[in-house]
DNA sequence: TTATTTATCTACTGTCTTTATAGACTAACT
DNA sequence: AGTTAGTCTATAAAGACAGTAGATAAATAA
């Protein structure tokens, strides 16, 4: 949930980047996210440097990098933790499990390593922009609209 | 650690298939996993059809299949539910998202779809006795004995 | 048949994480 | 000053997760 909300509300930004400051509860109520539950999210996400925010009337937050720059790997392990299944196949957050005698040869590790690799390399690729362009593809093709233009 | 103990516990078969049935305790002290909690684990494999058991004296637990046709998606899926971060985006255990207005064009579920695949392609591909072969390569890499035999 | 072994089942109990709420506080702008 | 809006801390309800306890049923062996 926490990361699904944080990511749906950095994609409302992304949508209106440039047009100024974004307050909380308005997009709690555009993304139907419990308002102070959001808050805390929009929070984190500032003191990670992924959000910048501004006090007082005129405020709200916005992006503090370009739809381009922000990777949503990087906002999933803000809020949800590391991407692999298992911590011992963590890049980014890696503990050994206590009962591994030897990790080198752990086949469950080797194959959960193989799993977070697929995950961080469509996550760590994809911006909030690239999902912006997959959502315009899509509903292009769901009314018919050919996807180039003139 | 519900997958991952039972990960354990059937590639602890799968290297002694053909061997008898395997007390619950041997395994448990074997691969370090709580007996009580293993008991629990190797059930749910056994009412899922993955596992098979025998009471009484010689009884134990056993494979009900080749190591080859056991595939770790599977075993994940029994005993961690769907492989998909996001329910929305699950091919065995759906469920929409309420929020969504439409479900077609959510960015969030295009690409949760995708890690979604890519995950199910490594764990619906790979078997019990993939990961037996894959600990084996790795073991002999580490102790510098090439692959090939005579 | 009885005793023993071993799996089966039900229920329960903490602990932790997740999800969320409340309220006081601080900064900025008018 | 007054209002608007984000910041921070504490806390609570709910559910999932990890593990425990103990009684029961089935198979085997004597």
């Amino acid at each position: 949930m926490k990361a699904k909300y944080g990511l749906r509300a950095l994609l409302s930004l992304a949508r209106q980047e440039n047009q100024g400051p974004v307050l909380i509860s308005e997009l709690a109520e555009k993304e139907s996210i419990p308002k102070k539950f959001l808050e805390l999210i929009l929070l984190d996400l500032k003191n990670h440097g992924i959000l910048q925010s501004k006090k007082g009337k005129g405020g709200g937050y916005s992006l503090s990098r370009r739809p381009e720059a922000i990777k949503l790997g990087r906002v999933i392990r803000v809020l949800d933790g590391p991407l692999a299944p298992l911590p011992c196949a963590s890049q980014t957050a890696y503990v050994p499990c206590d009962e591994c005698e030897d990790e080198k040869t752990c086949g469950i590790r080797l194959v959960m390593k193989d799993v977070r690799d697929a995950m961080a390399t469509i996550l760590d690729s994809t911006s909030l922009a690239d999902v912006l362009h997959q959502v315009e593809k899509a509903s292009a093709q769901k009314t018919g609209v050919p996807t180039y233009q003139i």
